[in-house]
DNA sequence: AATGAATGAGTGTTCATTCAT
DNA sequence: GATGAATGAACACTCATTCAT
């Protein structure tokens, strides 16, 4: 799936799940139906990751460090939960239109759960104003998806990497100053 | 090229040349034997930019401040500057091993600026020694790197972009000013 | 059917079955021979019928009027009364070679009923003499066959076309009544 | 091509033109374009052999005459002049059905030139009046379409099976009694 | 320096057929 | 008696590549 769009073979999917490739038609109408549904799934996986970490975030956590824990979940979905999920993000650029049409919704859907978090972050005041919100939004998921095609277990600990990167990503966008004030 | 290492047909590269496919011959001896000069001059190029923005910036710059300089020209080759070089580096991740391998040295060259940058940054106390600097590293170019994906001038201006990027950056990776960490 | 030997698939013959495809293979040992007796069935089913309605022709009638009854009989099986024999009869010249072989017999069986209608109305003195017999029986068992091609109710009733059909083809071969031949 | 619409492979076409089956792709852009160009190539072949013998007809013929010579110029640009016209007409009735449209009007304006001589030759008083024009013209277009499936030159001379039906056809349709009036 | 024409290797897809249940 | 699941052979089609011009 590394491969991207174009250059995954039906006959790897049937390699992999050791059958010959047209068994896949008893499943699947076509290779972009297979592919359609192979990234509905990822990216419906990652969103109900996401979204069941931060259900069971401990109460009074700071809206900011919500959106920490948010990217802690969506970085372990892609690296190790999930191949399903990665694969699903790191495709869907490379989708031809038409298809990449029908998931713009699911798309949309994912990336609201983290403007949510941001809106909630800047209404706390615990967002550096100097930034772009719609910008950092997709800086900040640039750096988690783009992941997936540098890490591996060799280097570093998955740990290390999602508390650096949350580290990273919280402080990059918090406020300056003595922080928000409790409220 | 946003097609991939596996989308991207000859006869694509054909039309763009406004030639027919059999004359690339002419220049190149396969197919992959372009891909692979184009990814060199890409990667050369996203090189030289950076390298040329860091001599060019003024004297006195902080670390940390030049480190933003490289994430401008970084950006900014990606965005417009070339879209040689940002076919580059992001099809780098998708090319079959053997190809890879060669271009290895170069993607090394690369992130070798980008180390000594922080190296620097660091050794002058500018950088938060709670992060993880190959990590750090790794997530800083993700978040360039990506932007490609989902930029198009539609979503602000291209300074925008720039501005908060190395905003997010540059005050991720700062040392604290002596503030104590949050708890 | 009418999509001829080549283009009727297993699936649509189970489809209409109402059963799946392989429950045929319980009935027949495979598709070719399910198209044998398909074809066997319908060739014994036309010949039978032009046969009955002979036999149930009013006596008296003369060679060329049971001529004349054999191709209602034959047109309306072919019409109407089993898609089957129409089927079979269009299909025979598609058929391989070694399966066609096979229904070579059936074939001359019921063209020598036809032969026969012929040698008698011939016999006494009915027919042009001017008509090849072989040729004209060939000829007239072709407008009947092409029928199936392109009637359908809405181009006139069933009732119809049989009577300009059996017109047509009494009148072509009926020998002058004395009238001299036109130059 | 006598194997119909569906049993046609891609690579007979190939071997006829001693070429591989890709090379067919160089001047059709798929297999449904190619069938879809002989068949009109086909049935225009067909037309402008009839409407050609008819033109060079000697002046004078009778109306029904005229219908004769289209016969022969039919059966014999079936049988002889061209393979290729011969197919198209037969094989039209199985294209699916969105094709068979794309052609309904070339089938039109063939029948049309046969549905004007039969008109011409009704209106001269010709015709058995006791006759269906529309049947009568489908059932002699099947008697002639028809021959393809049967005739070969060892059932006897081209020209005999010519003659006889072309007798056949010009005698079933005639009038009664002395004949038309000689006007 | 470039193209028209063709090819061979491969890829998605269809379909008759098998087999365990 | 019939079906769900799967397979292998064939087919249409794509694409990098070749070659004569």
């Amino acid at each position: 799936m590394h491969r991207g769009y174009a250059g995954t073979r039906l006959s790897d999917v049937a390699d992999i799940a050791e059958v010959q490739a047209p068994a896949i038609y008893y499943y699947f109408s076509s290779r972009d139906d297979l592919i359609e549904e192979a990234v509905a799934v990822g990216l419906a996986r990652a969103r109900a990751l996401v979204e069941e970490a931060l259900a069971q975030a401990p109460e009074g956590l700071s809206a900011l460090d919500r959106l920490g824990v948010a990217v802690a979940a969506h970085l372990s979905t892609l690296l190790t939960h999930s191949d399903h999920a990665a694969a699903a993000i790191r495709t869907v650029p490379q989708l031809p239109e038409t298809m990449r049409a029908r998931h713009r919704q699911a798309e949309r859907d994912y990336i609201q759960i983290w403007r949510g978090l941001i809106a909630d972050a800047r209404a706390a005041g615990e967002i550096d104003t100097g930034l772009d919100a719609g910008v950092s939004l997709m800086v900040v998921l640039g750096a988690l998806n783009w992941s997936a095609e540098w890490w591996d277990p060799s280097r570093g600990s998955l740990e290390g990497v999602i508390a650096t990167a949350q580290r990273l990503v919280v402080r990059g966008l918090r406020a300056d100053g003595g922080g928000p004030p409790r409220t």
